[in-house]
DNA sequence: GGAACCTCTCAGGACCCTCTGAACCGGCCC
DNA sequence: GGGCCGGTTCAGAGGGTCCTGAGAGGTTCC
């Protein structure tokens, strides 16, 4: 079977195989995080760094999803998102696009299924955003939990961003779901701060790691409040998240 | 089962398979994003950009409904869809017109049944209206919910455009109108701003995100007044609309 | 021509979120 | 015991998001 590298099933085409994505960008270092990122879900990447090649690439690859920056160098968004949707009608497209992008670029552009992030964003939110496409799209096979996150008696809705604990619904920030969506997918693994950092924070964050040990105990206080703790401590490593009764 | 992106049930031809829907119209941007929004829905889609490749693309695609760009730089509208006819007897067809457009040449084209929207529109408006006409013309299956959208105590009537919460009337202002359908088609699903804004505002609005916050602080006086809220935000992400009591 | 309505912009202000700095706490090693 | 280190917690500045009210411009309908 088909796993992430994580050791936990990967979600995947419907006939089993890996999903393929293409990742559109022409900052080089950027692409290179973005499909380590992706292929640490187990999915088969391939690179371009302008539109031209993009649509070259997608006819030999037919990605089943295109990350795709809106600013290339030799096309507009709309030229290449038009002319991926003739190499493959049923394509999905994220879209990576600067905060301060004139917004009437972006408007229209993800008026179907499609969907963007805002430049900086952070890998967890990418590879979030990608699965919820693929998922709805059909693309891909519910080998893992679908679209609800559970450890124990914590349970996420990722599309509702519901959190509930016991049936009892808890309020979390942007950021403290995003930390706790990471956790989430990676139930038993201890996972150390760096590694934390380089997923949830965006990437052009320069602060250090305290953030994570303030932001695991924010999570505390609404997760485990009073409860059998759910997050625990591994010192010296990182942190890890796992049911109470195992 | 034929699902849309969002995941709900499609309206489907009676055989099961996705309605075809061609578009045409001139402008490739504006074609691009129809498509998009109408794959969206589930529905299989081709483009044409005059009336010869439309007619050509009918002949093959044999579809249901046909999304027309009454000005087209090769023929005039009333040409294409006499063609049209020819090619498929009971095809439905949506007419995009200027808003200072010969106004009864228009009510004469949709006498039979037909509609039209006038640019600029929004593309809620263009999904609704060509679920309507395909309802009414019997070729979709009723596989969804229908004229009717319910979330808790709050009822829509799309034909009747009327809205009531609790049994009581709800007197709503077109685009409050519009941003509450779509709000109650994606219910317990958490809408972003921007995808929010190309949905319901036309697609060539430039403002900015503001006017969404102002039309949900409208749509609440009016819906949630005194009652138990359904319309939440959730910051730093966007709004959900859903019943009180799951 | 006037009134009512709808739509959108602008500015003020409340509140929340995020991150920094610094104090505190406990285990571990010398 | 004393110092050190990793981790936890608290307090607070700052910046951002979101809500509201006032009002201008446009449209529709008498």
């Amino acid at each position: 079977m088909n796993t992430t590298r994580s050791g936990r099933p990967a979600l995947t085409r419907p006939d089993g195989t890996p999903l393929r994505v293409l990742v559109v960008d022409d900052d080089p270092d950027l692409a290179e995080v973005l499909s380590g990122a992706l292929r640490y879900e187990g999915w088969q990447i391939r690179t371009a760094g302008d539109g031209a090649s993009a649509v070259a690439a997608a006819r030999e690859l037919l990605p089943d999803a295109v990350v795709l920056d809106v600013m290339l160098p030799d096309t507009d968004g709309f030229a290449v998102l038009r002319a991926l949707h003739t190499v493959k009608a049923d394509v999905c497209v994220l879209f990576l696009t600067a905060r301060d992008a004139v917004e009437d670029r972006i408007k229209g552009i993800t008026a179907g299924g499609d969907d963007y992030v805002t430049k900086p964003f952070s890998l967890e939110e990418v590879v979030a955003r990608l699965r919820g496409l693929l998922r709805r799209a059909g693309m891909a096979r519910q080998l893992d939990e679908g679209p609800r996150l559970t450890v124990g008696d914590l349970v996420m809705d990722e599309d509702a961003r519901e959190v509930t604990r016991g049936g009892e619904l808890i309020e979390l920030s942007p950021t403290e779901f995003e930390l706790l969506r990471f956790l989430m997918r990676n139930p038993r693994r201890v996972l150390s701060k760096a590694q934390i950092l380089d997923r949830v924070w965006s990437y052009d964050f320069g602060g250090r790691a305290h953030v994570v040990e303030l932001y695991i105990s924010y999570l505390r206080k609404k997760v485990d409040a009073g409860r059998e703790p759910l997050i625990h401590t591994v010192r010296g490593a990182g942190y890890v998240i796992k049911p109470a009764t195992p």
